[in-house]
DNA sequence: CTGAAAGCGCTTACAG
DNA sequence: CTGAAAGCGCTTACAG
């Protein structure tokens, strides 16, 4: 409960016996209000009305240059803090951006965000952040529940969002951009790479390296590590080379689930001799895992990974992985989602930021 | 711009007709307003006053059962979501809870996060996330962007503000908790453990293992990883060690910087035979460097660690550090915070949660 | 360049 | 259990 303060915070600055003779009202103690300064408060001690206050903050440009001057000094002197809410009730504006990502634990997603607030820092705009653990139903649930705060637009993980989601996104006309994955249609915007094409690269890759029986890794199952996996199995069908030796689980990807698919993979494919980990995170425990069991990396085995993750480039050996833009990723969705909610030309709806293979010592 | 759908979005159910003259006002067409679908249109249709929608959604035990059962229905059916920003407004609590960590890039914060989403997603509150890169100036700064928002709450890390951040705060009445270590006085609100008795608790388990020349390596030297570090020197003092061999950098913090850090500890300390790393991203870079220099670990040199973030039950070997309860803080936090909020009793200011020394194979 | 009036969509505080 | 009136603190849309 946030008690009344006014008078406190808003000394009438020792001349408050003659201001309180040419103020039309005094101040009201009414029970409602958060009891904070208030436009009208700055307005009264400036001797101007509302509105120029707001212009003041808002289009300071439309303000003489003095009147801005002294609204400024008494802004900091009360301590002035604009509502936010009463802005986007009156404007239809919250200023508040939608992030939806599968997971806070995964780092790639990290930067991502990291990005994104670099470039609505930098506009004016929060955000607000939900993670749907990779489920389709919790991110519908997500959005429902961000809808109610009006964010001017949503930033979403993936192009696989559920019928209702879209729906309902689509219902209230709210500006949508996708990350890490190409749009569908070239009416959805998207920021991202091909996730077929990453997977197809690391395929090409280890069969130039003279692997014969190169392997896939995979956790967590997302649709975007599905497009690697089937991306890396055509590569290595155009290599000529057999592309069924993979270990899948549904379970969360960590680095102790990269040690166990390892050894399951060890098991079930003896001869196996290149494992490509759809994250990072599975590549260092496979990493570890063949430490452990005395196996040379990569003369009996080679690893690759995905994302190239922090520890990746200075691993023993460094691990060969795929660099992925997600710094940009998150920069760029963010600049495209402002773009469109302001109303600026969108010249290309989906951006394709590609990726980099790196080519370690692993491998 | 988001264009005004109500038409499209709240048809008057067939009974468009009948109703229009039961209306004591057709839908104005103004060019204001967001074109949502509001908790009028839902009176309308329901044929009942605003106040009862209101009620049916926040004290439904207040409404007729079957009133309160059409009023869903209509709700569903006209795809009703209520304003947050009205609600705000009117009401001054905004459900929404400011959390401010130092860095999304160490994983440290990520688990706390999700412990502060479970609680909250709990009681219906959401949250902004704020990242300071620990610079304590930044920290205020957020604070102040957050403010506008009047969050009902700020969730901080460390107990170390600046002056005119807790000014800022006590000036509006917010409450806060502070996450990560233990308020200085027990009028403050914490979440946390001692950061110095687990610094200390790591040198004398170093010291009983036997280690003759312990050193410590951190970097970022934010004042918590300090507090473990003074912990570490006063038990090395008390185990009769030297408490002088150390390298510390203000850097950020990551696997990379491990390996450098103890690249350097081995130069200008070649006897060092263990390292307590301040947190277990330069654990790990450490022990990579060792594996490549064919340092035996711990033979040659022990490794200990600080959060036993995912790799280090699983490294080779598995890496001995201080297990930080995050996602506790996280969530007791949260909650300490909203019993302050909702005016709760609350027998405990300060919650010490405490650690756990994992001993592995790395010591 | 500045202001008076009305409105954004809820909830509070009464009243019945 | 339900409702009419007023108000939350801004901005829009005019008007000058």
């Amino acid at each position: 409960m946030i008690k009344p303060l006014k008078t406190a915070k808003a000394p009438r600055a020792g001349k408050a016996d003659s201001t309180a003779q040419t103020m039309a009202k005094p101040p009201r103690k009414t029970s409602r209000g958060s009891g904070r300064v208030t436009i009208v408060d700055v307005a009264r001690v400036a001797g101007v009305s509302a509105m120029t206050i707001s212009r003041a903050l808002k289009t300071p440009q439309l303000v003489q240059a003095d009147l801005r001057a002294r609204v400024a000094a008494i802004i900091d002197k009360l301590g002035y803090v604009p509502n936010q809410a009463a802005s986007t009730l009156a404007s239809s504006q919250s200023k508040v951006i939608a992030v939806i990502v599968p997971s806070f634990t995964n780092a790639v997603f990290i930067e991502t965000l990291s990005g994104i607030r670099d470039y609505l820092g930098l506009q004016g705009y929060q955000f607000l952040i939900g993670e749907t653990a990779y489920s389709a139903q919790a991110e519908s649930r997500l959005i429902a529940a961000y809808m109610r705060h009006a964010p001017d637009g949503f930033l979403l993980t993936g192009v696989d969002q559920l019928e209702d989601a879209q729906h309902q996104l689509l219902a209230n006309r709210v500006p949508i951009v996708r990350m890490f994955d190409l749009g569908k249609t070239a009416r959805d915007l998207s920021v991202g790479f091909s996730q077929r094409k990453a997977g197809y690269a690391m395929a090409r890759h280890l069969a130039a390296r003279g692997y014969k029986k190169p392997g896939f890794l995979a956790a967590q199952l997302d649709p975007r590590a599905m497009k690697r996996r089937m991306g890396f199995r055509k590569g290595l069908t155009d290599a000529g080379l057999a592309a069924d030796i993979e270990i899948l689980t549904p379970e969360p990807s960590d680095v102790q689930m990269g040690a166990a698919l390892l050894s399951r993979m060890l098991e079930r494919h003896p001869d196996c001799d290149a494992v490509f980990c759809c994250n990072d995170d599975l590549a260092l425990g496979a990493l570890f895992e063949c430490q452990r069991r005395g196996l040379a990396v990569p003369g009996r085995l080679a690893i690759a990974g995905f994302n190239d993750l922090p520890w990746s480039a200075c691993a023993n050996p460094a691990i060969t992985t795929i660099v992925t833009p997600r710094y940009q990723i998150g920069y760029r969705a963010a600049q495209l989602l402002l773009d469109q909610i302001g109303g600026n030309p969108i010249p290309k709806t989906r951006i394709d930021l590609g990726f980099e293979l790196a080519l370690r010592a692993s491998t």
